[in-house]
DNA sequence: AACTCACTTGCAAGTCATTTGCAACAAGAC
DNA sequence: GTCTTGTTGCAAATGACTTGCAAGTGAGTT
């Protein structure tokens, strides 16, 4: 969170100037979103968002974390084996690690890592638009 | 392709030894594997095999592709917004980029992030039980 | 070579996360 | 408040893969 993080007031009215519609319902996940500290799926989210908007439908969820995802409000990640999670990209970028005996998702940054891939790629003429990084971890048995 | 690569016969001996009966499915597939240079999908896979193995079904092909990435013969990747890609086990540990614009897979390896990996990891209690890294970029505009 | 039988296969049907068609609904510009 | 067009809920569709089952077949055994 280095950068200045956009108000609540302020992603509605860049979603409103991009002529997306703040329904009752975008406006509950973006604030489930906004103050999730996890990384949870769809169900939870639709969990999450019946509180503030009862009888919000799933599909619902799934078509606005799309929406919010191309209007690089939210990001998906796509851990082996398990439904797409999402968090709120209103954070400084960073990888995770995964727990593969709990599932608990770790989140790290290096920029070092982040120079040397920069640098492979343009080795190769290339320049990175994203990536992805996950390391499945298990804690170290200190024995 | 450091260490010494297994022949086709010690591969299927290793699987006679786990109890896994190599059929003419799959050794057809071990073989369009250990042939192929890129990294082929399941139906691509079961087009390659039609060939050793007229009439083979596209449920083999799966089953058989878990079982092999089970006895750790092959690797399983899940690129974003593709299906399933595969390639032998028999080469040295290495992560992709995906030319967004064409799709292509290139390979890559670099010590030194898989050293920084492994250091993150044990900073924070953990040791890595496998990893996935996948670039996705674009050819350098070089104007 | 014949025998045996647990492991495999092909096919059809099932899963499961996510997407989509559509008519009723509701932001928000005027 | 009215109007226009983007949105929603619901049910049905997708797509990649998985699975039940009866028929088939590796490969150890005689
Ligand atoms: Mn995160
Ligand atoms: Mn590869
Ligand atoms: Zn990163
Ligand atoms: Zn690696």
């Amino acid at each position: 969170m280095n950068e200045r993080m956009k108000s609540i007031e302020e992603m509605t009215q860049a979603l409103r100037d991009a002529g997306i519609r703040v329904t009752r319902q975008r406006a509950a996940l973006l604030s489930v979103l906004a103050e999730a500290g996890d990384h949870p799926d769809a169900p939870e989210l639709h969990r999450r968002a019946e509180a503030a908007v009862p009888g919000i439908s799933l599909s619902t969820v799934y078509r606005t974390l799309s929406t919010l995802e191309s209007q690089g409000v939210i990001q998906r990640h796509q851990f082996e084996g398990a439904s797409a999670r999402f968090e709120s990209a209103e954070t400084d970028h960073h990888d995770h690690m995964i727990d593969v005996d709990t599932g608990e998702v770790i989140e790290f940054a290096s920029d070092r890592i982040e120079r040397l891939q920069a640098e492979i790629a343009a080795e190769l003429g290339y320049e990175i638009v994203h990536h992805r990084m996950e390391l499945y971890v298990r804690k170290t048995s200190d024995s």
